[in-house]
DNA sequence: CTTTTAATTAACATTATGTTAATTGTTAAT
DNA sequence: ATTAACAATTAACATAATGTTAATTAAAAG
C-alpha cells in the first residue's frame, strides 16, 4: 500500500469496499485401480467438484443451481484464506490436515452476480483413501470426481471453468517440477508407483520408459532408498522401496536437458 | 463458493467484508555496470522501493510513516488488482506496459492496522533503460533502488518484509525455470549477457562456465540464433546474437540432471 | 606490429541416456 | 516338482551431453 493522495489515515471508509471474500478449492486425489495382483496399479488424475443445489437449507433459492463448482466459502476476518479452505474442506468432506497451496486470485468485475467478490483459489491433493472418511459428512450437495480430462463439457458455475483450467496448469508444473507427487503417494513407495503418478500429467519419454526411471530414480538427490525395505504390492519380485527426503530443488531449464 | 447453509441468495449483507483490497508490486530491475568497453557488464537485481511520507498531500498524518514499502494502492471495484498494478506503477513511476505477474496473497488478521485489507501481490520486471523515465514522475515519495542481497536490514512498512522475500523467491524460480529472463534483455542479446542476468540470482556452475553456457545455449529450444546480426558491444570479435522464440518449456525434475 | 581480450572452436575424458537383452525371485498353474 | 509368467533389476553398449583445459580468432589499442 501506498501513501495514495486521496487517502486520509486510518478511514478507509471512502473507499468501495469488497463485498466478499472466498476461497475456493480444487480438490484432486488419484485413483488407483489394480488391473491384477501384483502388478502396478493404472492411475488417474481427478478433481473432485459438488452440485450446487436447487435451495440452501433454508429454503431460499440458491445461486448458480444445479451447475458443478469447486467447493469453497467466505473468509472470515480471523482467519486467512488458506484456513478457511482448510475448514471449508472439512466442513464439506470430514477431511483434515491436507495439503493446500495458493495458485492464483480471481478478481474480474463481474465474475460473480452477487457483487465484488473477490476468490482466493487453492489446489488441495486428498490421498484416494482418505477419500473413503468422505461419506459420513456428504450430508448437503451432490460430490463427484471428474477425470481432468472431461471437465470442459460441463456446466461449471461463476468462472470456475477457468479456475480449474489454471488449477490443472499448476498442479501439472508442481508435480513435474517440485516434489508435490509426495502428496499423492505413501511415506514408502515403488519407482513404478511414482512413475504411475507422474504419467497421469505427462508423457514424457524418459518417464515412461521403465529401465530409464528405474535407474534414474536412484540417483534423484531429494529420494532415497529405504535400506531393507521392499515391498511385493507391485511385483511378484520383492521391489524396492523410496521415500521423498527433504531436498532443495531448484532446476534451471537452461542446464536441463531438453 | 459452495451454497453455504447460512447463506441468502443475493445477499451479501451479513458477511463481514473487507474493509479494502490492495495491489503491491514489487519492481525488480538489473542495473549493468559496464567496467570498460568491449566487455560484458557487472550485473544487479534490485528492487525498487518508496519510503512514506510522513504526512500525505492533504496533511493529514500518514501510517507506517519513514518506512520503506512496496508501491501500490487500493483496488477499484472496476479493476483487477493486475490491472491496479499496471495503473499504480505508472501513476508511481510514469512507466507503463511492462510485465507483471502475481505471486501472492496477504491476508493474515492484523498485517494491516487499519483494518481487514487483503493484499494482492505481483512482481514487476523493467529494464534498467526505462526507469529514466521516471525521473519526471517522482513528484512525492521517496524512490530508491535496493540489491536484494542488503534487505534484510531495512525497517519496512506492515508486513512488506515477508512479501519481498516471497517475490524474490518467486523471480528467482521464474528466472531458472521460465523464459522471462526475456523481460530483462534487449530484443537481440549475446549469451553472455543472458549469463550475466541468470548469474544475478545463482551461483549453479553450469552457468557460470562460459564454455558450457556459450555451447549450450545453442541447443536451447526456446533460444534461437539470429543469422547474420552480431554485436561487438561485449567484446572486440563480433559476437552471436540471440532471440527468445515462444516454445512451451516444460522441464521435469525427475528427468533433469542433478 | 604486438598485446590484449571475449568469443569461439577443438579435443578428450567422464558421465548420463536410450535401447535392447538377459537375469532374478516369486506366484500360480500343470 | 516343473514350468510359465512377469515386474523388477541388472547388464551391455552405442550415442549424446557435460566438464575441463587449451588453442584459435578477430578486432582494438598502443
Amino acid at each position: 500500500m501506498k501513501s495514495n493522495k486521496e487517502e486520509k489515515p486510518y478511514d478507509v471508509s471512502r473507499y468501495r469496499t469488497p463485498d466478499g471474500y472466498t476461497s475456493d478449492i480444487a480438490v484432486f486425489t488419484i485413483t488407483s485401480e489394480k488391473t491384477k495382483a501384483y502388478a502396478p496399479p493404472k492411475m488417474e488424475l481427478k478433481l473432485m467438484l459438488i452440485k450446487r443445489a436447487q435451495q440452501d437449507t433454508e429454503g431460499n433459492l440458491n445461486i448458480e443451481p444445479g451447475k458443478w463448482a469447486l467447493p469453497g466459502g467466505f473468509v472470515t476476518p480471523e482467519e486467512t484464506a488458506m484456513e478457511a479452505a482448510s475448514r471449508e474442506l472439512e466442513e464439506e468432506t470430514g477431511i483434515a490436515g491436507i495439503h493446500l497451496k495458493h495458485f492464483g486470485v480471481y478478481d474480474e468485475p463481474g465474475r460473480d452476480p452477487r457483487g465484488w467478490i473477490i476468490s482466493n483459489a487453492h489446489y488441495a491433493i486428498v490421498p484416494e483413501h482418505r477419500l473413503f472418511e468422505r461419506k459420513a459428512h456428504d450430508d448437503a450437495a451432490e460430490v463427484e470426481l471428474f477425470p481432468v480430462q472431461d471437465l470442459e463439457q460441463h456446466l461449471l458455475a461463476f468462472d470456475h471453468a477457468s479456475i480449474i483450467r489454471h488449477a490443472i496448469t499448476h498442479i501439472t508444473r508442481d508435480l513435474l517440477q517440485t516434489t508435490v507427487a509426495k502428496q499423492f503417494l505413501p511415506e514408502l513407495f515403488t519407482y513404478s508407483e511414482l512413475q504411475a503418478v507422474l504419467l497421469t500429467i505427462t508423457d514424457d519419454k524418459s518417464i515412461q520408459n521403465e529401465q530409464a526411471f528405474a535407474r534414474k530414480i536412484k540417483t534423484l538427490p531429494f529420494i532415497e532408498a529405504v535400506e531393507g525395505q521392499k515391498t511385493q504390492r507391485t511385483s511378484k519380485l520383492p521391489t524396492q522401496l523410496y521415500r521423498f527426503i527433504d531436498a532443495e530443488v531448484k532446476q534451471s531449464i537452461y542446464t536441463a536437458r531438453h
